[in-house]
DNA sequence: TGGGGATTT
């Protein structure tokens, strides 16, 4: 890397983003401006729900009138009104992840657990940490706009304490229960866990959660807190939530697929539950969009409480984001105070390259700055190496997280206060037309680009650097593409078919994803056999449509089960459907682990992807010690946290199968130890992935069944390199070029035989 | 011979 650290960066004070600025003096209490200020590290935050910060600091909050307003265009007034600083206090931050492992977030939970009058003293003193919330100050005017509408839009700032309060102000008001929806597992469960301590109840009593694999609620609950998941799986059973008066649809603003879908059929049970409250919570722009989706709804606006967080721009545009990064980060350590510094790149090749680069420099740099401590995080990585972004470091030492999207909602790491924002990220795009994947670096949007912002100014006051320019800001799309515009809504279509709508193309969609995406979903759920010839959900069909997994996945379940090798099938499947199972290993051991898994999975070498999972589960569960198995994992770069998930999957896939079939001995031929019927198992594979099949032309490359197009084996696949007349694959991901993943060899009168209805020449007379 | 952003039932 050329030393060339001329990179000038200019300062802009917002005007565009004034939602999360302050127009507050620093209060003296957070900003040091002593020659050594940058050695003194700020407090260690383990968790988000330590009991320290109680005493709040800073200027007086707004009064609470000022703090809601029903329209949008006074929104924007109010937002740009002072912010009150007060210290960051755990409730608002009742979402952050913690790194617990499975066995010590169960300790953790029970050694919480306290006597009736413990608990009572316990909500009383968490009272007065309430009270300087922002939402608290509004609670009266909040509970008549509330109390006066059907359905309302809440805009809550981050740190309003939206979350844990409104709820708990509804309490008393509603006769049945407060669901409150959360995208992620472990916001439902932490959430669920601090309103208890301040209801003063122990958790699962009056306060409780439901998400999957782990449910603490009882009938009678009155404030729960679920996955938007988890609440779809109960309008299947329940169309009309009759044991909910209130539902809460939380951070509605991401816009997740599953968010999305809730809002729609919110939309239609209004219409038939009279009683029904429904909240739409969002921390962004939205708001009109969710109001006008519910026949013009009333905006409530609730302020926060961030910091300010300066920005500034690059002056002219850079090419190579690896090393304006680098300088950049070389520049804040040199310059600015203490605080640790938060990096958002688009992906593990980027963040690997930087880490390394820097792990090289640090020694080298200036002594009188802090030590540069560079820690990666992204989903893939082991949790043990993601948790340690949170150990506090040694005096003189400054973390540089180097960070994908994860650090955008799902973890909040404490102490950060720079942010340096590539403006990238990566996104997976469906493309319907040609069944494939993509996986594209793209710019942000100005949303985002605000949020990876707002995580410099959670505790004091911080900074952020663009490596784009102000112009390049400007251009930014305002807001993130809904999840669901650019998914393959196969899932979703199945889910309305069963709850009976007919009408797919003009269902409630808060955003349709398109004519053309919805009829490929309905074509393949037709070759699924999910749906008839008139488009109704077959009886196969509401089957796939009760198992907790893709429709595909749920077909090749059924196949297998009429073909007698369902078990087998099951710890497959169970395997597909965790992520990030099998890491990629480090390059300097690559070869040495893909070697060890190709002698070790002997049917996986011959046979594909698919059969070396089902021999690494079957090796996994010979462990009887957890240490050993722990190490087989390391050794062979899989996931040990994965395969504890697969485990979880499979009993609950067994059960539901057992349930389907009623059939409670379906799972004892495992006893008798079954010899694996190879053929058995890969068409029933098949059964599924019709569409996912290729040719093996002579010059070993492969063309697909469906369209003819181009595909390679992806390099991490036991199948890449070998020489097979045809392949299936669950994926088909177009990054350099296109790449079939989790491959395996099939026969050509396979296809056929078990494809026909689907392969048969679009030309041929019926 | 080459590379997987994030969720969830």
């Amino acid at each position: 890397m050329r030393r060339n650290n001329n990179q000038k960066l200019h300062r802009k004070f917002d005007d565009d983003e004034s939602q999360i600025i302050s127009e507050n003096k620093p209060n003296g209490n957070n900003v040091d401006h002593s020659e050594d200020a940058h050695m003194k590290r700020p407090r260690p935050h383990i968790t988000e729900l330590q009991d320290q910060d109680t005493e709040a600091h800073g200027t007086q909050p707004s009064d609470g009138s000022a703090a809601v307003v029903n329209s949008a265009p006074r929104w924007a007034q109010t937002a740009s009104k002072k912010k009150q600083k007060v210290k960051k206090s755990h409730a608002a931050d009742a979402k952050t992840v913690t790194f617990f492992s499975d066995d010590e977030e169960e300790q953790q939970r029970s050694s919480k657990a306290l006597s009736f009058d413990q608990q009572k003293a316990k909500a009383r003193e968490l009272l007065e940490v309430r009270k300087t919330l922002p939402v608290y100050k509004a609670k009266d005017e909040l509970l008549e706009r509330l109390a006066n509408s059907r359905v309302t839009v809440l805009i809550g700032e981050t740190s309003s304490g939206k979350s844990t309060q409104i709820p708990q102000f509804l309490m008393p008001l509603n006769k049945k229960s407060i669901a409150v929806t959360q995208p992620r597992r472990v916001a439902a469960i932490s959430l669920a866990t601090r309103v208890a301590e301040e209801v003063g109840t122990t958790l699962g009593d009056k306060v409780g959660y439901s998400v999957r694999f782990d449910h603490k609620a009882k009938y009678g609950t009155k404030i729960k807190y679920l996955t938007d998941g988890m609440i779809l799986r109960e309008i299947m059973i329940d169309s009309s939530l009759s044991q909910y008066s209130t539902v809460i649809i939380d951070e509605a603003h991401e816009r997740t697929v599953l968010t999305d879908l809730m809002m729609g059929f919110l939309k239609e049970l209004l219409q038939k539950r009279k009683d029904l409250k429904v909240i739409i919570m969002s921390a962004t722009l939205d708001a009109e969009r969710f109001s006008k989706f519910f026949d013009n709804a009333d905006i409530l606006f609730v302020e926060g409480r961030m910091f300010k967080v300066e920005k500034l721009y690059l002056e002219k545009s850079v090419d190579d984001v690896v090393d304006s990064t680098i300088k950049t980060i070389i520049q804040v350590n040199n310059g600015e105070l203490e605080g640790d510094i938060l990096v958002f790149l688009p992906g593990q090749e980027e963040i690997d390259k930087c880490v390394s680069l820097l792990e090289r420099l640090a020694p080298e740099l200036p002594k009188e700055a802090p030590l540069i401590v560079p820690l990666p995080l992204y989903a893939s990585l082991p949790p043990a190496d993601q948790a340690k972004v949170f150990l506090p470091l040694k005096a003189r030492r400054r973390k540089v997280i180097l960070a994908t999207n994860i650090a955008e909602t799902s973890v909040t790491v404490p102490g950060v206060r720079y942010v340096i924002d590539t403006g990238l990220r990566k996104v997976k795009v469906w493309r319907h037309q040609l069944g494939l994947s993509t996986l594209l670096t793209a710019p942000v949007s100005k949303a985002s680009a605000t949020q990876r912002a707002g995580r410099a100014g959670r505790e004091a006051e911080g900074k952020t650097f663009r490596l784009y320019t102000e112009d390049d800001f400007m251009k930014l799309p305002a807001m993130t593409e809904p999840e669901i515009a650019r998914s393959n809504v196969v899932s979703p279509v199945l889910m309305l078919k069963r709850a009976g709508v007919d009408d797919i193309l003009n269902w409630s969609w808060l955003q349709n994803p398109g004519q053309d995406s919805l009829i490929s979903a309905l074509t393949q759920l037709h070759e699924l056999k999910a749906l008839d010839d008139n488009g109704k959900i077959t009886e196969l069909g509401e089957q796939m449509a009760i198992l907790p997994l893709e429709p595909q996945l749920s077909a090749i379940l059924l196949t297998a089960h009429k073909s007698g090798c369902l078990s087998d099938a099951v710890d497959i499947v169970s395997c597909l459907s965790v992520d990030n199972l099998i890491l990629n290993p480090p390059s300097e051991t690559r070869d040495e682990v893909n070697e060890k898994r190709r002698s070790l999975c002997i049917l996986g070498a011959k046979y594909g992807d698919l059969l070396m999972l089902k021999e690494l589960l079957d090796f996994y569960l010979q462990f009887d010690n957890s240490q050993e198995r722990k190490q087989w994992c390391h050794d062979l770069a899989l996931s040990h946290r994965g395969f504890k998930n697969v485990m979880r999957v499979r009993n609950q896939i067994r059960q539901y199968m057992v349930s389907l079939t009623k059939d409670k001995h379906l799972f004892d031929e495992e006893k008798e130890k079954k010899p694996l019927d190879i053929p058995s198992v890969l068409k029933a594979f098949l059964s599924g992935y019709v569409s996912n099949t290729a040719i093996g032309m002579p010059d070993r490359s492969y063309r697909t069944t469906t369209s003819g197009q181009l595909i390679s084996v992806h390099p991490s696949s036991l199948m890449f390199g070998k020489k097979n007349d045809a392949i299936m694959y669950t994926d088909f991901v177009y990054t350099t070029k296109g790449y079939a993943r989790n491959v395996s060899a099939i026969e050509l009168s396979w296809l056929q035989e078990v494809g026909g209805h689907v392969l048969a020449p679009k030309h041929s007379i019926a």
